[in-house]
DNA sequence: TCCTGTGAATGTCTTCACAGCC
DNA sequence: GGCTGTGAAGACATTCACAGGA
């Protein structure tokens, strides 16, 4: 049986547990990473109504998955949970979190503050959640100096000041396309390593940084894809709807 | 931007390739479907800098992926290369066009005009470029009759009638995780079957309809696995740990 | 009996390597 | 010679199916 949980949940911050940290450690893959946030957020809910055990089953169905992919990546973490019953709500939260790096803050910086890094600022959800904004700049002389949402807009030059001065971990891109290139670099070398863009744009960084892209053009056009395949087949078909243009979404690259 | 294809339709001049539309149309893998969207852009750049033909590995270069995967990725959409040549920019960007389906416009209704919704709004990126923004929908009655961005924001209960009104193909959703089945199920009822969810939600749609999802906190929760995974590599690789952003090797594109 | 954890099977995506055409 | 288009190989991811512990 499972340690229980509340001996740790309440450790804020301190290193308390950081000894559990040698665990075995195997790489995780790719897939199942982006899927332990879901995990997070389901199990979240599930305390919140609180459950306190959970099938396999249970939290694939919560979290639009199968069954048998929660069960292996799950074990990806270790063998948290226990057969005939099922995973504890709270231990596993527990673990998630430490895994997923939630046991602490991870400041965030935001380049760019026209309308989309305004937006971001203001957007609550990423401070109550372990990603405080911290610093957000631009290189626009008539933006620097402005307050946007309780920050003053920095230039970009003072970066690497501000990266270490608030322990920033986290670079957001949110510069027109022509300057996210620059911006990583930028970035890079004050030792962001971390780095979520949002410019329509290709963007590389070193193999020790990592890098998500979120793009809303890119998005729509899928979309408009599929549902272009869908009419013209329609056409060429007549009305069989059955010639189904599987399209299970999800994911992101 | 991406439109040269419509200009294609209604221009003389141009070679007679219209006539290639009845192509077999086989499937297209979602993973290839992804990356059209960035090969589509990388093509409009070249086609502005009057670049008129493009070998795959330039392409790959530019969309930061692999030659071959370029290769074929783009024989899903047909045989339109040359050998020993490479690829004509123009007749590329208008095949891929019409196959994204970006001949046509999408009108989109937004789905919750908070601060993401009202962000989305302004953003001025979606309607230069096939997606303009035809509806504002919310049901708070304090948002109701508010004109955001040019739209008068109308009340969830007439997005039917507003969906045949403006021909409305894709909905983005941009309300609280809490409602945002409730409102996916109204829009595929409306006969929207294309959906952005912008809520930190598992949405579940029928077969026929699409689904992609843009969530921002599980994007900073990976990178804040991997940055997580780092540190504490580094301490468990011992003292004399060297840098972690020691070589700056940045492949840039 | 119930449900996890995991080898094995299957399916999907990427990369290689080269035949075929310009 | 150069570059595309594509089978084949390999890597990766998902799903099956069941052994094994509670």
């Amino acid at each position: 049986m499972p340690p229980s949980a509340r001996d740790f949940v309440k450790s804020t911050a301190g290193p308390v547990w950081s000894d559990a940290v040698d665990r075995p450690r195997r790489r995780i893959p790719e897939a199942t990473v982006a899927r332990l946030p879901l995990y997070l957020r389901t199990l979240t809910e599930l305390q919140a109504e609180q459950v306190t055990n959970v099938s396999s089953e249970r939290l694939a169905e919560h979290a639009g998955v199968n069954a048998a992919k929660v069960r292996k990546d799950l074990s990806f973490l270790g063998s948290y949970g226990t057969r005939g019953v099922g995973y504890d709500v709270e231990y596993l939260l527990f673990q998630m979190s430490r895994e997923l790096g939630l046991t602490q803050n991870w400041p965030v910086v935001i380049v760019g503050i026209g309308n989309l890094g305004a937006a971001l600022a203001n957007y609550g959800g990423f401070g109550d959640r372990g990603y405080p904004v911290a610093a957000l700049v631009d290189t626009d002389p008539t933006k620097v100096g402005r307050v946007v949402s309780g920050h003053t807009v920095h230039h970009l030059d003072e970066l690497p000041r501000m990266v270490a001065d608030y322990g920033i971990a986290i670079g957001v891109i949110a510069t027109p396309a022509e300057t996210a290139q620059e911006v990583a670099d930028i970035l890079v070398a004050a030792g962001v390593t971390s780095i979520l863009n949002f410019a329509p744009a290709v963007v590389s960084v070193p193999p020790e940084a990592s890098l998500r892209k979120v793009d809303l053009a890119l998005e729509l056009q899928i979309l408009s894809f599929y549902r272009q395949r869908e009419s013209s087949a329609a056409l060429l078909d007549g009305a069989d709807s059955t010639e189904l243009v599987a399209d299970r979404s999800i994911t992101s690259a």
